[in-house]
RNA sequence: GCCCGGGUGGCGGAAUGGUAGACGCAAGGGACUUAAAAUCCCUGGGCCGCAAGGCUGUGCGGGUUCAAGUCCCGCCCCGGGUACCA
């Protein structure tokens, strides 16, 4: 009788047996090995949107594949809790950023429990428990202790909308990157981690991500990172300044230019500026300049076509090399973040300062001459910046300008105006958010002792969640007693505690190491544990987040191996950017009114044919298209799959995948038993290529369903005898466990309905036969001069002149060789032959 | 500007230097049906041809090769990242 696919009921059944048989729990197996895959956990935000369907189910497929495969898999879950969105909900709809979070974690973990993941649900974090967030508090503690977490005060990035700081990387374009309303710069004290002492070593270990991580990922953090080497070099100043400075210092990569530095930029912020100025009459037009420039903000400054703008400040500093005079200018494209804030102007080879001088009408020195025509600053439109020799750069003349950086800094490092220096672009890491739903920062503040660490044995340090959030966002912390009055850890007096709290990406840097002993209560890890499953071995996400979380992540992992917890480098050996889901080729959003749910798709197709539609539409790297009609379409195989069994189920001998023998193709003595066991042993070499290798799950699907097109194709001729039957009940079987990492429930629906008691989900991945990839009849195509003339359907071993002499032979092949001669035959085995005629 | 991607049928997308367009979607035709849906089968880059076959075709222009979507050189367009970083 047949029986109609419904996936509802069909789908939630296999879900219950699975987690009844505990088939995805996984325990550290030295005798095993292991594959830890982890997609980047969710934030709680409300519902599973189809971007998070399409990464889950990418993981999906390769967990339940290397599963197959034979390796222990960790494939765990959780929840990046804390964060603003929670307190907007609440204030939006007067409810706990608590209760909010925790009621939006129970709907999403139901419905990715629906999509039939293969998770570990034991090992399910949550980063907003204090469970969790003790452990950072006391990673804290050591960064302090250790120094790697320190306070400043400096101008800092300030949402207006979110009520606190951001970091450098989560300004984008002047904008905050979660609200992208504009920042300002105000001056604050925060806490800090030293990224920065990792700086090399993060650029470093990029080497040994270039085999796992995409090319782009990669140069962004490069890029992010943006080491440059050059040098310090001081320039006195003409009359020293009152407080006593008598140098101005800047960094430059192009030390081989001193002697065509003709000028000074400073930035408006320089602390210089003001002493240069004191006695000047200019005094007041350059503090106007500088108060402008300050003023504009962050975007203006960074914008592109900014007209470069500066102003004499009157005073001048020495050339340390020609003791020319060069006047110091402020201007507004210098910035008091990077080097020393003061840049050398060479204008002759320096494309800035060559405007800047050109507006300005000051001198531009030429000291790199390129081979051939040479470089005259009068007829000159634009900076040299290449290679060449030196000139007007005595003694040095004549050097190539490589050999010059080197041979001019140590010289000015002998006389002790210079010294080879490195700079970075990175910047410390502000982790103080003066907001209320994150990790309490674990210090007080005492009058008597000053900045005091709470004591590890009094962590966690609980955020309180009896407070109300208030209407206008600011964190209700600092005005809640209970929280704040404290005693102080050192002297027992009462103090304050800290009201900021941890930058939520804090959260995020290390969520991926807890889940190898979630459970463990007296300490963040079990070595044990650590030791087998750590570093993550796939690691998938979108890349969006290619600096970001990516490079903390990488920084916690250096950070916590040097105070002694763990015993690797990098935490992710590979990295796989998954593109976005798009609708109508924009992206989803509520205003738009395209937002696709998963949900609604799963509950009118099903969970299988929603995994099969995200992996089939494109490869994972690139945007997917949701398409009403694609999922009609992934639908369509789904049940095509359902009614082959449906119709096989009752005649067929239940027998395991690749079970077929060559002996059994003779004995059914079919074309169609020949083709159809070779076509079951390509699509098992093709599909463990495509998804363990490549991860082209679309071109693995392609596989299977042209295995399914085969199967149709053939099943009634092969029913007749018994060893078609086995020939094609093996195929079948093949197909079921190739396809299972795609769509699992149907694929064990169908298993256990041709009469298998095991599971699908356990079983393991088919063994192939070599001796059945081999055809016994290939076609060879024949080409004159490059065009196809005709095909050959051979023996796959037929001899190299036996062939040559039939292509000729053939008609085509003839009729196109008229009045021509054969100059050159090639045989290509099992490909071609390819005749060159004149 | 610089650094990455990418440009292939009506569409999503396949092609270790070796039959361009696998697989799917949409389309057309046929079978089944009283009919429709569903299903099954067939066709399908363009032009010419009843057909066999021919010409042409992977953004543009060159080149290497017996053979180029693929490699090299020079451009154009689209997407993303990034930038007065000295």
């Amino acid at each position: 009788m047949q029986e109609g696919y419904s996936p509802k009921s069909m789908e939630a059944k296999w879900q219950g047996i699975w987690e009844e048989r505990k088939v995805f729990h996984c325990e550290v197996d030295p005798s095993r090995p292991k594959y830890y895959v982890l997609e980047m956990f969710p934030y709680p935000s409300g519902r599973i949107h189809i971007g998070h369907a399409r990464v889950y189910s990418i993981g999906d497929v390769l967990a339940r594949y290397k599963r197959m495969q034979g390796f222990n898999v960790l494939h765990p879950m959780g929840w990046d809790a804390f964060g603003m969105p929670a307190e907007n909900a609440a204030i939006k709809h007067g409810v706990h950023p608590a209760g909010w979070t925790f009621e939006n974690i129970d709907t999403m973990r139901a419905q990715l429990k629906r999509m039939g993941y293969s998770l570990d649900w034991r090992r399910e974090v949550t980063t907003c428990v204090p469970e969790y967030y003790r452990w950072e508090q006391l990673f804290f503690l050591k960064f302090l202790e250790k120094g790697l977490a320190y306070r400043k005060q400096a101008p800092q990035n300030w949402c207006e909308t979110c009520h606190t700081v951001l970091a450098n990387e989560q300004v984008i374009d002047g904008q905050c990157w979660r609200c992208d309303s504009h920042v300002v710069q105000k001056d604050l004290t925060q806490w800090f981690l030293r990224i920065t002492d990792y700086a090399q070593e993060l650029l470093d270990d990029l080497d040994t991500l270039e085999q796992g991580w995409p090319e782009r990922v990669v140069s962004m953090q490069r890029n992010w990172i943006g080491r440059s080497t050059g040098a310090y070099i001081s320039f006195d100043l003409e009359h020293p300044a009152e407080d006593g400075t008598s140098a101005i210092r800047v960094f430059t990569t192009r030390p081989d230019t001193l002697f065509g530095a003709t000028f000074m930029s400073v930035a408006a912020e320089h602390p210089l500026v003001e002493q240069l100025i004191k006695d000047s009459p200019r005094a007041d037009e350059v503090r106007a300049f500088c108060t402008k420039v300050k003023n504009s903000d962050r975007l203006q400054r960074g914008a592109e076509d900014q007209e470069k703008e500066g102003i004499f400040t009157g005073a001048y500093c020495l050339n340390p090399l020609t003791g020319q005079r060069m006047p110091i200018w402020v201007a507004n494209f210098v910035l008091m973040g990077y080097g020393t804030g003061a840049v050398m102007a060479v204008p002759a080879h320096d494309q800035r300062d060559f405007e800047f001088a050109t507006k300005y009408g000051l001198p531009k020195q030429v000291v790199i001459q390129p081979a051939g025509e040479p470089l005259d600053p009068a007829t000159m439109d634009a900076a040299y910046v290449d290679a060449g020799f030196l000139v007007n750069s005595s003694p040095f003349d004549g050097m190539p300008n490589e050999a010059a950086k080197t041979a001019i800094v140590q010289h000015l490092e002998s006389q002790g105006r210079g010294e080879p220096a490195v700079t970075w672009r990175l910047r410390d890491w502000n982790i103080s958010r003066q907001r209320y739903w994150g990790a309490p920062i674990p210090v007080l503040y005492c009058d008597d002792c000053g900045v005091v660490p709470e004591k590890e044995e009094n962590l966690p340090v609980v955020l309180p969640l009896d407070v109300k959030t208030r209407e206008d966002g600011r964190s209700p912390l600092p005005d809640y007693a209970p929280f704040v009055q404290a005693p102080c850890p050192s002297c027992g007096k009462p103090a304050r505690r800290e009201t900021d709290t941890m930058d939520t990406f804090v959260e995020s840097s290390w969520y991926f190491i807890r889940y190898s002993a979630p459970w463990e209560h007296g300490r963040p890890f079990d070595p044990a544990a650590l030791k087998y499953w750590l570093p993550v071995d796939q690691y998938i996400g979108g890349v969006e987040h290619a600096i970001l979380h990516l490079l903390y992540s990488r920084f916690f992992v250096k950070a916590l191996r040097d105070l002694g917890w763990l015993q690797f480098d990098e935490p992710f050996k590979a990295l796989l950017a998954q593109g976005m889901v798009l609708k109508d080729g924009a992206k989803m959003s509520k205003s738009k009114g395209n937002v696709v749910s998963p949900d609604e798709m799963t509950d009118r197709y099903g969970a299988d044919a929603v995994r099969c539609f995200l992996l089939f539409a494109a490869p994972p790297e690139r945007d997917l298209d949701w398409s009403d009609t694609g999922i009609e379409g992934s639908f369509r195989f789904v049940q095509r799959v359902w009614r082959l069994v449906d119709e096989l189920k009752d005649v067929l001998p239940a027998c395991a995948a690749a079970s077929s023998t060559a002996a059994d193709v003779a004995e059914a003595g079919l074309p169609d038993a020949a083709e159809l066991r070779h076509k079951e042993h390509v699509t098992i070499q093709k599909v463990a290529e495509d998804i363990g290798e490549k991860f082209q799950f679309n071109t693995a699907i392609a596989a299977i369903m042209e295995l399914v097109n085969q199967l149709y194709q053939g099943k009634d001729a092969l029913l007749a005898t018994p060893a078609g039957a086995r020939v094609l009940s093996s195929a079948v079987s093949t197909m079921l466990t190739v396809l299972a990492p795609v769509t699992p429930h149907l694929c064990e629906e169908c298993w256990s309905r041709l009469g298998h008691t095991d599971l699908l989900a356990a079983a393991t991945w088919p063994v192939l036969d070599p001796a059945a990839l081999v055809k016994d009849a290939i076609t060879v195509v024949v080409q004159v001069n490059g065009k196809l003339r005709a095909r050959l359907d051979v023996a796959p071993d037929i001899a190299e002149d036996v062939i040559k002499a039939q292509a000729l032979a053939e008609p085509n092949v003839q009729k196109h060789l008229e009045g021509k001669t054969v100059q050159k035959v090639v045989y290509v085995p099992g490909k071609l032959v390819s005749v060159v005629a004149k």
